[in-house]
DNA sequence: AAAATGATCCTT
DNA sequence: AGGATCATTTTC
Protein backbone atom coordinates (compact mmCIF):
# COMPACT_ATOMS: atom_id res chain seq x y z
CA UNK A 1 0.00 0.00 0.00
CA UNK A 2 1.62 3.26 -1.03
CA UNK A 3 0.15 6.51 0.87
CA UNK A 4 2.39 8.76 -1.19
CA UNK A 5 0.53 11.74 -3.00
CA UNK A 6 -0.30 11.62 -7.03
CA UNK A 7 1.85 14.44 -8.29
CA UNK A 8 0.16 16.51 -11.20
CA UNK A 9 2.92 14.54 -14.00
CA UNK A 10 -0.12 11.68 -13.19
CA UNK A 11 -2.87 13.84 -14.91
CA UNK A 12 -1.39 14.95 -17.67
CA UNK A 13 -1.84 12.73 -20.28
CA UNK A 14 -5.16 12.00 -21.91
CA UNK A 15 -8.43 10.79 -20.22
CA UNK A 16 -8.72 7.49 -21.50
CA UNK A 17 -5.32 6.68 -19.74
CA UNK A 18 -5.95 8.58 -16.55
CA UNK A 19 -9.27 6.77 -16.47
CA UNK A 20 -7.47 3.44 -16.44
CA UNK A 21 -5.12 4.15 -14.41
CA UNK A 22 -6.82 5.67 -11.35
CA UNK A 23 -8.34 2.33 -10.74
CA UNK A 24 -6.83 1.15 -7.43
CA UNK A 25 -5.87 4.60 -6.24
CA UNK A 26 -7.58 6.03 -2.86
CA UNK A 27 -9.41 9.14 -3.03
CA UNK A 28 -9.30 11.33 0.26
CA UNK A 29 -11.83 14.06 1.90
CA UNK A 30 -10.24 15.56 4.89
CA UNK A 31 -12.90 17.56 6.45
CA UNK A 32 -13.34 19.06 9.89
CA UNK A 33 -16.11 16.34 10.69
CA UNK A 34 -13.41 13.34 9.50
CA UNK A 35 -11.02 12.13 6.99
CA UNK A 36 -13.12 9.96 4.40
CA UNK A 37 -11.97 7.48 1.85
CA UNK A 38 -12.20 4.80 -0.53
CA UNK A 39 -10.63 2.89 -2.97
CA UNK A 40 -11.40 3.74 -7.02
CA UNK A 41 -13.31 1.03 -8.50
CA UNK A 42 -14.78 2.61 -11.35
CA UNK A 43 -14.18 5.40 -13.80
CA UNK A 44 -15.22 6.92 -16.55
CA UNK A 45 -13.01 8.95 -19.18
CA UNK A 46 -14.61 12.14 -20.79
CA UNK A 47 -11.84 12.89 -24.01
CA UNK A 48 -12.95 16.18 -24.83
CA UNK A 49 -14.05 18.51 -27.97
CA UNK A 50 -14.11 15.13 -30.05
CA UNK A 51 -16.19 12.94 -27.22
CA UNK A 52 -19.39 13.58 -27.72
CA UNK A 53 -20.88 12.37 -24.64
CA UNK A 54 -18.09 14.86 -22.57
CA UNK A 55 -19.47 18.43 -21.75
CA UNK A 56 -16.59 20.48 -22.90
CA UNK A 57 -17.89 18.47 -26.54
CA UNK A 58 -17.14 21.04 -29.47
CA UNK A 59 -16.03 23.56 -27.20
CA UNK A 60 -12.77 25.52 -28.67
CA UNK A 61 -12.18 27.83 -25.41
CA UNK A 62 -13.64 28.78 -21.91
CA UNK A 63 -16.25 31.26 -21.60
CA UNK A 64 -17.42 33.10 -18.80
CA UNK A 65 -18.91 31.64 -15.86
CA UNK A 66 -18.99 28.32 -17.71
CA UNK A 67 -18.93 24.76 -15.77
CA UNK A 68 -16.47 23.41 -17.93
CA UNK A 69 -13.88 26.37 -17.66
CA UNK A 70 -12.02 24.13 -15.07
CA UNK A 71 -11.44 21.61 -17.88
CA UNK A 72 -9.31 23.58 -19.87
CA UNK A 73 -6.93 24.39 -17.09
CA UNK A 74 -3.81 21.75 -16.44
CA UNK A 75 -4.96 18.32 -14.90
CA UNK A 76 -5.30 17.37 -11.23
CA UNK A 77 -7.51 19.79 -10.34
CA UNK A 78 -11.82 18.64 -9.24
CA UNK A 79 -14.19 19.19 -11.73
CA UNK A 80 -17.90 19.21 -10.38
CA UNK A 81 -20.96 19.72 -11.46
CA UNK A 82 -24.40 19.34 -10.19
CA UNK A 83 -26.94 16.79 -12.30
CA UNK A 84 -30.17 16.43 -12.19
CA UNK A 85 -30.56 19.39 -9.59
CA UNK A 86 -29.97 17.28 -6.47
CA UNK A 87 -26.63 15.01 -6.95
CA UNK A 88 -23.20 16.07 -7.65
CA UNK A 89 -20.56 14.06 -9.49
CA UNK A 90 -16.74 14.62 -9.19
CA UNK A 91 -13.99 14.56 -12.02
CA UNK A 92 -10.80 14.60 -12.03
CA UNK A 93 -8.99 16.94 -14.73
CA UNK A 94 -7.01 15.55 -17.49
CA UNK A 95 -4.37 16.33 -19.81
CA UNK A 96 -2.53 19.66 -20.06
CA UNK A 97 -3.83 22.58 -20.60
CA UNK A 98 -6.15 23.49 -23.36
CA UNK A 99 -7.47 20.29 -24.19
CA UNK A 100 -10.52 19.77 -22.15
CA UNK A 101 -10.48 16.34 -20.98
CA UNK A 102 -11.72 14.32 -17.68
CA UNK A 103 -12.56 11.25 -15.72
CA UNK A 104 -15.90 10.39 -13.68
CA UNK A 105 -15.19 8.80 -10.29
CA UNK A 106 -18.21 6.61 -10.53
CA UNK A 107 -17.35 4.50 -7.58
CA UNK A 108 -15.09 3.39 -4.47
CA UNK A 109 -14.90 0.82 -2.05
CA UNK A 110 -15.40 2.21 1.30
CA UNK A 111 -11.95 2.55 3.34
CA UNK A 112 -11.41 4.92 6.03
CA UNK A 113 -14.11 7.08 8.01
CA UNK A 114 -17.01 4.26 7.13
CA UNK A 115 -19.33 5.44 10.30
CA UNK A 116 -18.90 9.37 9.27
CA UNK A 117 -19.87 8.13 5.41
CA UNK A 118 -23.17 5.93 6.92
CA UNK A 119 -24.59 8.58 8.75
CA UNK A 120 -24.04 11.41 5.77
CA UNK A 121 -25.52 8.93 3.52
CA UNK A 122 -28.17 7.47 6.27
CA UNK A 123 -27.13 3.78 5.69
CA UNK A 124 -26.03 1.25 7.72
CA UNK A 125 -25.02 -0.80 4.41
CA UNK A 126 -21.18 -0.47 3.21
CA UNK A 127 -22.06 -1.68 -0.21
CA UNK A 128 -24.45 1.29 -0.25
CA UNK A 129 -22.17 4.21 0.65
CA UNK A 130 -19.92 4.82 -2.78
CA UNK A 131 -21.49 2.61 -5.48
CA UNK A 132 -22.27 5.66 -7.89
CA UNK A 133 -20.96 9.18 -8.80
CA UNK A 134 -24.08 11.07 -6.66
CA UNK A 135 -23.56 8.12 -3.64
CA UNK A 136 -19.42 9.34 -2.77
CA UNK A 137 -19.94 12.70 -3.51
CA UNK A 138 -22.33 12.33 -0.60
CA UNK A 139 -20.40 10.19 1.17
CA UNK A 140 -17.44 12.14 1.32
CA UNK A 141 -18.91 15.42 1.45
CA UNK A 142 -17.74 16.80 -2.11
CA UNK A 143 -19.78 19.92 -2.91
CA UNK A 144 -20.00 22.34 -5.15
CA UNK A 145 -17.38 24.74 -3.34
CA UNK A 146 -14.59 21.84 -4.28
CA UNK A 147 -14.94 23.09 -7.85
CA UNK A 148 -11.60 23.52 -9.27
CA UNK A 149 -9.81 22.82 -6.66
CA UNK A 150 -5.97 21.50 -6.75
CA UNK A 151 -5.85 17.43 -5.88
CA UNK A 152 -2.34 17.63 -5.14
CA UNK A 153 -2.48 19.56 -2.15
CA UNK A 154 -5.98 20.52 -0.60
CA UNK A 155 -8.96 18.78 1.16
CA UNK A 156 -9.20 16.14 -1.64
CA UNK A 157 -6.14 14.72 -2.83
CA UNK A 158 -5.56 10.89 -3.88
CA UNK A 159 -2.41 8.58 -3.07
CA UNK A 160 -0.97 5.51 -4.94
CA UNK A 161 -2.84 3.11 -3.16
CA UNK A 162 -2.38 -0.75 -5.02
CA UNK A 163 -1.80 -0.98 -8.64
CA UNK A 164 -4.83 -3.22 -10.29
CA UNK A 165 -2.67 -5.70 -13.09
CA UNK A 166 -4.54 -5.44 -16.69
CA UNK A 167 -6.29 -9.22 -15.84
CA UNK A 168 -8.53 -7.39 -13.07
CA UNK A 169 -9.48 -4.58 -15.42
CA UNK A 170 -12.45 -4.37 -17.57
CA UNK A 171 -13.50 -1.39 -20.30
CA UNK A 172 -16.77 -0.69 -21.04
CA UNK A 173 -19.08 1.60 -22.45
CA UNK A 174 -20.37 3.94 -20.93
CA UNK A 175 -23.43 4.72 -18.11
CA UNK A 176 -26.94 6.85 -19.15
CA UNK A 177 -24.80 8.11 -22.07
CA UNK A 178 -26.91 6.83 -24.82
CA UNK A 179 -27.45 10.10 -26.64
CA UNK A 180 -24.17 10.77 -27.97
CA UNK A 181 -24.39 8.28 -30.55
CA UNK A 182 -21.68 6.43 -31.95
CA UNK A 183 -19.30 7.97 -28.98
CA UNK A 184 -22.15 5.86 -26.11
CA UNK A 185 -20.52 2.79 -27.36
CA UNK A 186 -17.20 3.77 -26.83
CA UNK A 187 -15.27 1.45 -24.06
CA UNK A 188 -14.22 4.80 -21.85
CA UNK A 189 -15.46 3.17 -19.18
CA UNK A 190 -13.04 0.90 -16.60
CA UNK A 191 -14.02 -1.04 -13.19
CA UNK A 192 -12.22 -3.63 -11.03
CA UNK A 193 -13.57 -6.80 -12.69
CA UNK A 194 -14.54 -8.72 -9.31
CA UNK A 195 -15.04 -5.51 -7.05
CA UNK A 196 -18.79 -5.81 -4.85
CA UNK A 197 -18.37 -1.92 -5.25
CA UNK A 198 -19.48 -0.79 -8.57
CA UNK A 199 -22.32 1.54 -9.24
CA UNK A 200 -24.22 -0.98 -11.52
CA UNK A 201 -23.23 -4.58 -13.21
CA UNK A 202 -24.83 -3.43 -16.46
CA UNK A 203 -23.11 -4.25 -19.42
CA UNK A 204 -20.23 -6.18 -17.82
CA UNK A 205 -18.69 -8.29 -20.78
C1' DA B 1 -38.60 34.08 -23.00
C1' DA B 2 -39.90 29.44 -22.58
C1' DA B 3 -39.15 24.55 -22.81
C1' DA B 4 -36.35 20.51 -22.67
C1' DT B 5 -32.73 17.86 -20.83
C1' DG B 6 -29.67 15.33 -18.05
C1' DA B 7 -22.24 11.58 -16.77
C1' DT B 8 -28.46 10.09 -10.63
C1' DC B 9 -30.82 8.09 -6.80
C1' DC B 10 -34.71 6.43 -4.35
C1' DT B 11 -39.22 4.49 -4.00
C1' DT B 12 -43.06 1.92 -6.02
C1' DA C 1 -41.47 2.75 -14.22
C1' DG C 2 -41.61 7.39 -12.32
C1' DG C 3 -40.55 11.50 -9.52
C1' DA C 4 -37.39 14.90 -7.42
C1' DT C 5 -35.26 19.47 -8.88
C1' DC C 6 -32.33 23.16 -11.27
C1' DA C 7 -28.27 24.90 -14.24
C1' DT C 8 -27.36 24.67 -18.91
C1' DT C 9 -28.77 24.16 -23.52
C1' DT C 10 -31.99 24.36 -27.13
C1' DT C 11 -35.83 26.14 -29.27
C1' DC C 12 -39.33 29.62 -30.32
Amino acid sequence: MDDSVLEREFYMEGAVAVARKLLGKILILRSREGETSGMITETEAYAGREDAACHSYKRESPSAGHRTNVMFGPGGHAYVYLIYGMHRCFNVVANTPGLPEAVLVRALEPRGGVELMCSRRGTSKIGNLCGGPGKLCQALDITLADYGADLCGGRIFITRGEDVPDGDALATRRINVDYAGEASGYPYRFVIRESRFLSTRRYVV
